[in-house]
DNA sequence: TCGTCTGCGTGACAGAAGTCATAGTCCCTT
DNA sequence: AAGGGACTATGACTTCTGTCACGCAGACGA
């Protein structure tokens, strides 16, 4: 688990975006200096509040990034896979962690410490300005949750991750698609801000309507053009 | 309104948390490049969707950055003043404005080229680490609103208004805090989450059962620690 | 084969949120 | 003094949200 040169680990962090831009030595010094470390899936990966010791890069499996409330409630901010760099930005402010992350799935996880990557953004400014662009990239996503939160329902926020999901993933049949969700409803919930119950409610309602219909985890779309109308006609 | 070396606008700048590391012939340079714009209160700084030419600094006034729904409503995820840059991100990740701008006050920016201020981060990149700093803040707030949204109601949201501003601005005498609300219930309730009624009733509701007294936009807070011991209470 | 565990679907309910309509207040202008 | 405009308060109502409780089905190990 120390300092490590398999090869295979540098091919990734090249292809990193952050890292995208450096040379080979550049690169000595970055392998030189992070450290594997491997989660269980469902390890907590770092908590909220915890201080931040440094920066990490996916490098295999999926990786969430999460709020949870005193009730228990989990809200989702992001799911991260190989190649994303998480926790990029309290390596910055100095505060502490402002959500949790837990591992998906098993994964391997590359940490670079505060310091070093500070050293790395004063010595290569094209590195702050990738990880600027990132970053962009997230906040982008988190302005569009509060978005999604604040003015629309339930019944919106998952027609949206199904349209989502259909397009990014979905099985393409003609006009058929289907939809294999990937995780049970609670985190489903969990990714919309809500709880279980409504999203099992809302998807047998969306199938009365013949909107999908559902086989277990299977969720097959006729017509992802209704499914998509159903978004703009309830914009409160 | 054009390139303008005004002594108080130097000064401003130097206060600037982005640019408080720069040399006096680095600010040559900045100063060189801006361009001063006036607004007029209410006015629209810049709205969602359009390609962003560059970034501002708030020089007087306030500024406060929204995003607004179809049917109207609107959430406000920031009140800039004095000193605060905006429109960092879409500078360096090429995206258009993720959400709208606009003058709360009569309003002096100043406003530089995406591509000097790039150019200003690539040689200097001490500046890029601030504005990395300042990102991180404005992060952490999205964060905060994505919390209060998913998991509190528009009563926990407002009575944590209340306490916000009781702090930060109220009139203190003995354990009494009195607040002058800044706006009207509307954009209370843009910044909650909410809609102009439930405000209005919500104030009501905790005056009824003894948290505040209104009179007008003036709240009087008997004791702050009640009103705060409220917000424990009800989280979901 | 039998428990046990996990996840799913639903009914019943309480409370919260949002909409619409109405009426009152204050302030400014004419 | 009258009228208009902006803001506020509130009642009536609908819909949405979340909670609790329960029953069911499939998976899995003992």
């Amino acid at each position: 688990m120390a300092a490590n040169s398999d090869s295979a680990a540098i091919d990734l962090l090249k292809r990193v975006p952050v890292f995208s831009s450096l040379s080979e030595q550049e690169f000595a010094f970055l392998t030189a200096h992070l450290v594997q470390r491997n989660f269980r899936a469902g390890q907590v990966i770092f908590g909220e509040g915890e201080p931040c010791a440094g920066l990490y890069v996916v490098q295999t499996g999926n990786v969430r990034i999460f709020k949870s409330s005193a009730g228990g409630r989990e809200q989702v901010l992001t799911i991260d896979g190989p190649g994303s760099s998480i926790a990029e930005l309290p390596v910055f402010d100095g505060g502490n962690y402002p959500a949790s992350a837990q591992a998906i799935t098993d994964c391997v996880l590359a940490f670079f410490s505060k310091q070093d990557f500070q050293a790395l953004c004063l010595q290569h400014p094209q590195v702050a300005l990738k990880v600027l662009r990132v970053v962009g990239a997230r906040l982008r996503r988190l302005v569009g949750i509060i978005e999604e939160l604040s003015f629309t329902t339930v019944r919106h926020r998952l027609i949206a991750l199904l349209v989502r999901l259909g397009k990014a993933e979905g099985d393409r049949d003609g006009d058929l698609i289907t939809i294999t969700l990937p995780v049970n409803n609670g985190e489903l919930a969990a990714q919309i801000g809500t709880v279980r119950e409504l999203v099992s409610r809302n998807l047998s309602r969306l199938q009365s309507e013949g909107l999908i219909q559902t086989d277990g985890r299977k969720v097959v779309v006729p017509s992802i053009g209704r499914l998509q109308a159903e978004l703009e006609s309830s914009s409160g």
